[in-house]
DNA sequence: TTTAAAAACGACATCAGTGTCATTTTTATT
DNA sequence: AATAAAAATGACACTGATGTCGTTTTTAAA
């Protein structure tokens, strides 16, 4: 006499409202979304998205939660395990085929809409520099390692460089997002590459 | 029986506006500033507001508007004068004491977050094409003009360093809005300086 | 001082989006 | 099949922001 509806199940409808907000999400942007958007992309009712997301933060916060945690951690065991550092520094910068190539993070500008046009919110800025802390850590630790290896000889601090690498993958993020084909983020992938070389003391 | 007002006072007014607009957005970031709070800090009516602004875009595109053309001209004039690229270069990248500072251009992550929110509008992505465009020109003859002076024997195309100018500048700027100190721009702007120096081929 | 034009006011109608909740439908178990 | 729990529905009340417009106030010229 009780319908427990299977785990499995919940996960699943779950999975597809995010990969139809995710969809959404790059196609309008954080702000330009509404519930409504995401509801019908999905073929549910209002209420039902409600079911499992509380509202559009939520859902959104969900959509990219942990992604970063689990690169974090997978990026710390590398290290334990051995991996090379310089390989794993450019997986890390250019996906696993270790090189620049045309953007294609197509989330990566909403997310950066979601935490800049969100910077007021104390609770969301304290999201913010988690992530940020934690974006930084990882690259600082494959530095560090690198250089205790004797395989990088750093002309700035680990943390800076670490830093550095953020910044402008982030800046690239951001202005593929408003001038498109314009930023030739391809070329400028390769003189990121470039500079990190340079910065790192690789011949 | 006319009673014309003086076009100084009405420049006046507008003036005012525009500051009580800039501080707003500056505290409470592009989407989440409404009208209301602007004509709250004025200390005018809502239909004050609306006697020499149709909407909140036009707002803001007056505010930020133009800024863009007068340091392009200036650039243009300065290089035209025979000013030194590498000083010049300096300035538009540091201001007018030529080297990295805490990072201060506070309606800058306002400016970017407009763009990306709004990317999804036509009219306001050509609009962004524009001015990305402008800026790639301005930092590529500044370059142009060092290169052919023998000054600068740069390592990528004047093209792709301008964009990375731009592009990493834009990153320190969207990641100090969202993480504030914790970015050290300070850091980070030695960092591009040293870059650009031996991206340009400077001893 | 009168006057007419411009500026400023603020109430108003409108709109888009939000989150809720009583009701209906679907589901798994007995 | 019967049933009870969970899922899904969509109407609803609410909110906050927008741009307009008839009215009032201020202004400078006559």
């Amino acid at each position: 006499m009780a319908p427990k509806m299977s785990d499995h199940y919940k996960q699943k409808r779950r999975k597809d409202i995010l990969e139809a907000a995710e969809k959404i999400f790059i196609e309008k942007g954080y702000e330009h979304t509404t519930i409504k958007d995401i509801y019908e992309e999905v073929g549910l009712s209002r209420g039902g998205v409600y079911q499992y997301f509380s509202n559009k933060r939520d859902l959104f916060e969900s959509l990219i939660g942990d992604k970063l945690e689990d690169i974090y951690q997978l990026t710390a065991d590398a290290l334990e395990d051995g991996e090379d550092p310089w390989t794993l520094l450019k997986k890390r910068m250019f996906g696993e085929e270790q090189h620049p190539s045309e953007y294609n993070d197509s989330l990566a500008p909403v997310v950066l809409e979601f935490f800049v046009s969100g910077r007021t919110d104390e609770s969301l800025s304290v999201y913010a520099r988690d992530r940020y802390h934690l974006g930084v850590s990882m690259y600082e630790n494959i530095i560090q390692q690198g250089e205790s290896q004797g395989i990088f000889t750093p002309r700035f601090s680990p943390g800076t460089i670490a830093r550095a690498i953020i910044s402008f993958s982030d800046g690239i993020a951001v202005d593929s997002a408003l001038a498109g084909e314009e930023v030739q983020s391809k070329e400028q992938s390769e003189l990121l590459f470039d500079m990190i070389q340079y910065m790192l003391g690789i011949r």
